[in-house]
RNA sequence: GGAGAGGUGGCAGAGUGGUUGAAUGCGGCGGUCUCGAAAGCCGUUUUACGUCUCGUACGUAACGGGGGUUCGAAUCCCUCCCUCUCCGCCA
């Protein structure tokens, strides 16, 4: 969410970011709206201080054992007064807040121009893509020969794009994961945190998802609690309301989750196989930081994912998304793409953002400076560290064999326990 | 699911209608004392909104959420939510 008071001042400034995104004219008529708020507030403000010092004369002169009817019907009839001026109030205040709450965040400055994923900046590249002496099998192919995964029976049971991983797949998929928890863990930066799949909608409302997005969400409409569409959420709401100590800053944390997404309006678009799933595990780093150092924490960020690719030795690239491509939330992101060598074409695997005061202000998570003892929001940050079938896909293609048979990459290998998968079985 | 109890400041815990934003204790911060420290002592310690004369200014609001009674509500009534205990069921 924006400040108000920050648009109020920088309008102009405020129009013209948001003009990057081609949204400016959910600005039009805000400030309207923002300045009856504040009249009224004044008008029944004072009302109120009347109201108090009737109350006080009313009662001192009951002391004296007085009866001042006179004073008990003005402060009436100002009460009468008041319910009607702060019924309005809550009015002009829920309709200020449902136009905050579904205008997206400034794009930085050094976010790059444009409206399409076209326009995104490739800032960096790192690896050499393998090469085939021999005819390699796409990803699906080879996964389907060595029955690794069994998407048919994800359909029988549930519905197309929900995967089933069987065997040396679901050893490999959960070795994974546990590898992603482990780098983190070792390099002693996060703190790893094992949190509810399902939120309330406060929850969602403070990391941005609603109230825009209800319907790329599962929802459990009995007890309106939703199946998360990333830990993002869970994590970024453990600190909803409170007020941290500077001292306590950044707070890093990462976690697995599966995520669940309707993918609605993307039918048609990959729905087979592991490029498009409505669900899927990942593990997600988030942090709370000082506001300004977030820039930095988003580089380090960035490096923390793509480590877990040079570990693995997958060939990847760091995009800028314009301002156009931006996330609803972001301030500014930097997708992290790999290549896929069959396929012959990037595929994202990881989103890492920097959020600034956005989802902070939302979620009302502060933190106290220690040299002005002030509350200031703090920025958060969140990345995918990693998430699995799109990598899975990368791996498969990228460290098969000519006998059609499969490597476990040499840092997933004491996760695994074995180090070849055949079709006919692990080695 | 059944029965009961309770939700007050960072925590603990008073407060049943009139300067109570809220006693007291703990914690925190500052000072005093000390070579230094502890103890003791003294002081201080919420947040949000609005206004302007932009100030350690003034006003307003907040004791789980919402509504009601009243001139006036932390305090009375209704309602919703949540927590805890016991029972049942289950992992």
């Amino acid at each position: 969410m924006l400040d108000i008071k920050y648009i109020r001042e920088n309008t102009d400034e405020v129009r013209r970011r948001l003009s990057m995104r081609g949204v400016a004219d959910l600005l039009d008529g805000l400030l309207d709206i923002d300045k009856e708020r504040r009249a009224l507030i004044e008008r029944t403000d004072s009302l109120k201080a009347r109201r108090n010092e009737l109350s006080k004369l009313i009662a001192d002169s009951a002391k004296r054992g007085e009866q001042k009817p006179e004073l008990k019907d003005e402060s009436r009839a100002i009460g009468d007064e008041i319910s009607a001026g702060d019924e309005k109030l809550r009015e002009i205040d829920d309709a200020l807040r449902q136009r905050l709450l579904t205008i997206p965040n400034l794009p930085h400055e050094s976010v790059p121009s444009g409206r399409t994923a076209d326009d995104n900046v490739v800032v960096r590249e790192w690896g050499t893509a393998p090469t085939f002496d021999f005819e390699p099998m796409d990803h699906l192919k080879l996964a389907e020969s060595l029955g690794i995964c069994d998407f048919p029976r994800g359909t029988l049971i549930t519905g197309s794009g929900f995967p089933v991983y069987k065997g040396a797949g679901a050893i490999l998929e959960r070795a994974l994961i546990n590898f992603f928890l482990d780098v983190h863990r070792e390099r002693g930066t996060y703190t790893e945190v094992s949190v509810p799949f399902v939120v309330n909608r406060e929850s969602l409302i403070g990391t941005g998802q609603l109230p825009k997005f209800e319907e790329d969400l599962y929802l459990c409409d009995k007890d309106d609690l939703f199946l998360i569409p990333t830990a993002e959420v869970p994590i970024t709401n453990l600190h909803r309301g409170e007020i941290l100590s500077e001292n306590d800053l950044p707070l890093n944390y990462c976690g697995y989750t599966p995520c669940f997404r309707r993918e609605a309006g993307s039918y048609g678009k990959e729905t087979r196989g592991f490029l498009r799933l409505h669900q899927f595990d990942k593990v997600e780093m988030v942090k709370f930081v000082r506001p300004e150092t977030s820039y930095d924490e988003h580089e380090k960020l960035v490096n923390d994912a793509t480590h877990l690719l040079e570990l693995l030795n997958v060939k990847y690239r760091v995009v800028s998304l314009c301002a156009g491509d931006l996330g609803f939330s972001a301030a500014k992101c930097y997708d992290l793409e790999i290549w896929a060598p069959v396929e012959k074409r990037w595929l994202e695997v990881s989103s890492c953002s920097n959020f600034e005061s956005y989802q902070a202000r939302r979620a009302n998570i502060r933190y106290r400076r220690s040299d002005t003892g002030k509350t200031e929001f703090v920025h958060t940050l969140n990345g995918s560290g990693l998430a699995t079938p799109r990598l899975l896909v990368v791996l498969l293609e990228s460290y098969q064999n000519d006998d059609g048979t499969f490597s476990i990459p040499p840092a997933l290998k004491k996760y695994t326990g074995f180090s070849l998968i055949t079709p006919s079985g692990v080695a």
